[in-house]
DNA sequence: AAGCCGGGGGG
DNA sequence: CCCCCAGGCTT
């Protein structure tokens, strides 16, 4: 692109984003200035998230924490629990830390620099240039999903986009293009095409303002690029959920501070156990759901006697849940089984309830609540998912 | 360079 | 069912 079609490109870009952009409770819109803070939060909720997605948890945030301040000064457990269902459990808790190195290092004011931001925990270059150049008018350059999608389309980018070369590429075209008036403006322009005109497939060409720049809609068909190296299969898993009960009261854990659902809560899991156990707690399920045809959606229950193997896998559980938390488990009985699907793993969630006979817990994080006395605790989706069902099969019994 | 980290929207 | 999303961090 020649420097006098860039303007050219950059001008009709300005132009499309001030008539069609929407009003995002984080930008400045009609008189309303920008919050620094405000982007920086915004900026931590929408890495991989949509913007749908992250409105409404953008608001919980703000009335809750109200200024950086309040967000440094509150607690991981209570910022866990408003980030639950969002997903990337590691962006709160960076999000958290960022906040309170932003009351210690720099006078509770946000950084206007790139290199200050890149400092603060799980800000990266996208999240740096984001913050620079939309809360500060920094002149700094962004590279997304989206801009990497409309510069593959714009440029003719035919070679895997998802390689570092190929990323370096589209960065050093970003940075070329940035102006150094609007650039915030001129980001979120090229963020907006990609998300709503110059979308993965189909791409809406015939209303894009900048078409007449673009080589793929001219040269090729668009909605191929760009192109994605393959990506692995997810992997199968199972985890074995035990609701143990003690005097109406059940226990939960807190997960490690690393991996999946970090410091997270949940019902005491089982990962991975041996695939006989899993395979003789569905033969020994006593009760199985038929979902009946026709005008009622009801489920029947049907009994079956349970399985030669029943009784041992039940002892291996036993043993298991004994050795790790030093309690006595009664009567396993199954209660839900359902599949719940993240980016790298299928996980089969399979879940009993149990009443614990005796024994002394001895888990340092481990506590014990009644069905409706766990809002305050930080759990995934499958987790909560569990716990409706657990709470709708008390209720009804 | 590759793996890991969630959950939902939309075709 | 699939792909993708205002990515960052670790190995």
């Amino acid at each position: 692109m020649t420097p006098k079609q860039a303007k050219a490109f950059r001008r009709k870009l300005l132009a499309w984003y001030r008539k069609h952009r929407r009003d995002l409770p984080w930008r400045a819109m009609n008189g309303r200035p920008v919050n620094p803070y405000h982007v920086l939060l915004s900026e931590a909720m929408l890495q991989q998230t949509q913007v749908a997605t992250v409105v409404p948890y953008f608001h919980r945030f703000v009335e809750a924490f109200p200024t950086v301040q309040t967000l440094a000064e509150a607690d991981e457990q209570q910022v866990l629990t408003l980030w639950q269902g969002l997903g990337y459990y590691r962006r709160a808790r960076n999000l958290h830390a960022a906040a309170k190195a932003v009351i210690a290092d720099h006078g509770g004011h946000v950084p206007a620099a790139v290199n200050d931001l890149l400092k603060l925990p799980g800000v990266g270059r996208y999240t740096a240039g984001a913050i620079a150049s939309i809360a500060h008018g920094t002149k700094a350059a962004v590279v997304d999903g989206n801009v990497e999608r409309v510069f593959a389309r714009l440029m003719l980018i035919e070679k895997p986009i998802n390689t570092p070369a190929t990323k370096k590429m589209v960065w050093s075209i970003a940075e070329e293009l940035v102006p150094k008036s609007s650039p915030g403006d001129y980001n979120q322009a090229l963020m907006e095409l990609g998300a709503t005109i110059c979308t993965p497939k189909p791409p809406k060409c015939f209303v894009c303002p900048v078409r007449e720049h673009c080589r793929a809609v001219q040269e090729t068909n668009p909605e191929r690029l760009p192109i994605k190296l393959a990506k692995k299969k997810p992997k199968e898993v199972t985890h074995l959920v035990i609701a143990a009960n003690r005097n109406g009261k059940y226990l939960f854990e807190q997960r490690p501070s690393e991996g999946l659902w970090s410091n997270m809560w949940q019902l005491p899991t089982w990962e991975e156990p041996p695939p006989e156990v899993i395979t003789s707690i569905q033969n020994s399920e006593s009760s199985r759901r038929v979902t009946t045809r026709g005008v009622s959606n009801d489920t029947v229950k049907v009994s079956r006697p349970p399985r030669g193997n029943a009784a041992a896998a039940s002892a291996v559980l036993i043993e298991w849940f004994q050795s790790r938390f030093g309690l006595r488990l009664e009567q396993p009985t199954p209660t839900t089984d359902f599949t719940h699907q993240t980016t790298h793993r299928t996980i089969r969630f399979v879940a009993l309830t149990a009443s614990v006979k005796s024994g002394r817990l001895r888990l340092k994080t481990g506590v014990w609540r009644k069905l409706n006395q766990f809002e305050d605790l930080p759990m995934s989706n499958p987790q909560r998912q569990t716990m409706q069902h657990i709470r709708v099969q008390a209720d009804s019994p």
